[in-house]
DNA sequence: CCAATAAGTCAACGAACGTTGACATATGCA
DNA sequence: TGCATATGTCAACGTTCGTTGACTTATTGG
């Protein structure tokens, strides 16, 4: 069952809207409770076409869940703020503009998919670890990187899935001013 | 369909097993991904015996996630050393010998269920602020206790979930001297 | 010892799921 | 305009799931 590519500006569109569908619905219900009917009715298309696009379900949360970190240039960044940047560029990254839900998509899968987890171990090894490369030294890289894991996937949890309520209730620049000090000492304080 | 209580001994160890097997799974595997005939076959019986005790597979997710952590008195610890006991104790609720998995399998859960988000809400709300309430002024309470939420539940996803290996890698004196900072700063640090 | 009650087995149900292939419709190029 | 190709629809498949009710076997108290 391959993909079959989307050849002209209509389909695309189709396709555009299966893959916006189904963000949303990976977002906020996780692999399994989303089923591939739900994804087509709220693209209003038939759910045989989720498969003549994506091949499968598995091929269609694939799709709806690659992106691309965008870290930034730590050895750019003020030595004194690098802790407030991380935490100000990934709450952008989970509810910017530029921000599809597909990271909260690929946590709640990762709950019961040891592929989903797979995946963001990947992306913790081939883009937060080289981003941290940049200013930490290599015999404690891979232990501050699982530190800033803990916090960054905590704030994360608490905040998008669990929803609790003293997380959610705090705003951008409290986040950055309350975890900006512990994401400092976990790159580039003492332990 | 109501529950049917076990009468017998021979009955509450088939009750127990199936208990013990429903945590195991749920734990590894979610909820969903869990399936009432798995939890039989472990248990070595029927798949209608699990409904005969426990009426449903939610009767028995909720049976199954039961627990009481068994929070420390903040005020009976030195208040330098708040941040290393909670870091012990949580470490030791998750893996230790009275542990039973079932925090692991609420918080799976929750990432697809509302139900289980809310649950694990509801403990937050029922014994972590408490605990922190003795040590923490009023007005601070559910900020802090949204810091300590965050930093916790990180740990708990990363190690145990998404196994990111440098968090796996850590031993419990480790978690506590690396993690135990950070837990202070959010109950009685300067924010 | 024998009824009464509990524990456990078995086959089957209806529903929901991912997926498929045959079919209809629209689009774009010659 | 016609024809080839892409887009979309439809009904149905085989599977797996939670759940049920009738059945058989074991246990226990009088």
């Amino acid at each position: 069952m391959p993909d079959r590519p989307a050849k002209t500006a209509k389909s695309q569109r189709t396709q555009a809207a299966i893959l916006q569908a189904a963000q949303e619905l990976f977002a906020t219900q996780g692999y399994e409770r989303t089923t591939v009917r739900d994804v087509a009715a709220r693209a209003a298309i038939d759910p045989a076409m989720v498969m003549r696009y994506f091949g499968s379900k598995e091929g269609l949360f694939a799709r709806a869940t690659a992106f691309d970190l965008q870290l930034p240039d730590l050895s750019q960044v003020a030595r004194a703020r690098i802790g407030a940047t991380l935490v100000g560029h990934f709450v952008e990254i989970w509810e910017g503009a530029r921000s599809n839900g597909s990271l909260v998509s690929l946590l709640r899968a990762a709950a019961s998919s040891d592929d989903a987890a797979n995946a963001i171990r990947t992306i913790f090894g081939g883009q937060v670890v080289p981003m941290l490369a940049r200013v930490v030294p290599p015999d404690e890289l891979f232990q501050r990187a699982g530190l800033v894991a803990t916090q960054i996937m905590g704030l994360a949890v608490t905040r998008y899935i669990l929803k609790v309520p003293p997380v959610v209730a705090m705003d951008r620049a409290q986040l950055v001013k309350l975890l900006g000090p512990t994401m400092q000492r976990y790159v580039v304080g003492k332990l």
